[in-house]
DNA sequence: GATTTTGTACTCGGATAGGAAGTGTCCGAGTACACATGG
DNA sequence: CCATGTGTACTCGGACACTTCCTATCCGAGTACAAAATC
């Protein structure tokens, strides 16, 4: 049980990328460098995000990522399960039938073990789906400390941020 | 997001013991040839079990393993922590300070990504406290499957479970 | 024959190698701008 | 002066090493039984 730390760098990047103007774009080297993250580590993530249908990006100079759908409907599910995957946190071996003397009718309904197992990641997900970007920022507009952040972030974005060309986002 | 498989093993054991008699033992190689798992490895999961209060163990010969608390006190949580660790699994590295020009006031409040992050995780152990080994073993006696691997259970319990000798238990 | 002593076999416990996954880094494909060139 | 062609610089994208944690294994400490020796 436990999350990579590209995690954290994904969830805090679509935030950035959410705070700027509709058609603006943002660089993965601008966002390593405010996060004082490796940027090509960073990439590696945004890349992920990207294939989930997350992000967008516009190569060559002047290019960068974009949020692909509007803030509400990004939860942080979505980007947990595009960085870390899909693939459940418990999966049953079914050690039950690896014993000397295993059943012979093979197919056998889950295990409690297993099902309750499954309930619990069900409720992490769902709770992870219940927050979009939305609410994160609506919070950062209620905390003085995440306001003077987000007060440090348009002064980073009015250097850094780059308008989109009409048409020509991928 | 992902939990090594010595998880299963620890709760699959957990139930096994708990089909034992009030005072009987059973040994980590007999529990481990069950399960069709390596004993040595089985053993360093047991012995998390044993630091964390869950098992009792006695040395020597005619030695083994005894669950050291009624079935009913025993959650998920309580061997998934015992195994994986308390360490939660989302660890905020407050990347928003690592910029280039953070913020003077050190002692920020944790940020909204942190806090929903913890929220779910919550949920997720919540749900795994609300199920315990009690909880398990009366969905083995209502699923046909589970009360055939039952009754081989008890088989196999019948030739590897010893007797504890009284007052000889750690 | 009963008791003590000693030896052995079996148990758990912690310390030690191997392998997979996450972490960190690199180079290549593609695009837009800027400049130089020709009309 | 304008249009065109070319070169360069910058971007993302995927393929390649390194580190850490999980997996797998080993040897040592401790205990109970059993047998042998002694009284």
């Amino acid at each position: 049980m436990k999350l990579g730390e590209g995690v954290e760098q994904a969830v805090h990047s679509v935030v950035m990328l959410a705070q700027l103007s509709p058609d603006g774009l943002l660089s993965a080297a601008a966002l390593a460098e405010f996060h004082g993250v490796r940027a090509s580590y960073l990439l590696k993530h945004l890349q992920a995000l990207s294939g989930a249908g997350i992000l967008r990006t516009q190569p060559g100079p002047k290019g960068g990522y974009r949020l692909a759908r509007p803030v509400g409907n990004i939860s942080l599910l979505d980007i947990v399960l595009a960085v870390e995957g899909p693939e459940p946190a418990f999966r049953c071996l079914e050690i039950r039938q690896r014993g000397p003397n295993p059943l012979p009718g093979k197919p056998l309904r889950p295990c409690a073990i297993n099902s309750a197992m499954q309930r619990a990641e069900q409720a992490y997900r769902a709770e992870l789906r219940r927050v979009t970007i939305a609410d994160i920022l609506t919070d950062v507009g209620r905390d003085a400390d995440a306001s003077a952040i987000a007060a440090r972030s348009c002064a980073f974005l009015a250097i850094h941020e780059r308008k989109q060309e009409a048409g020509r986002l991928r």
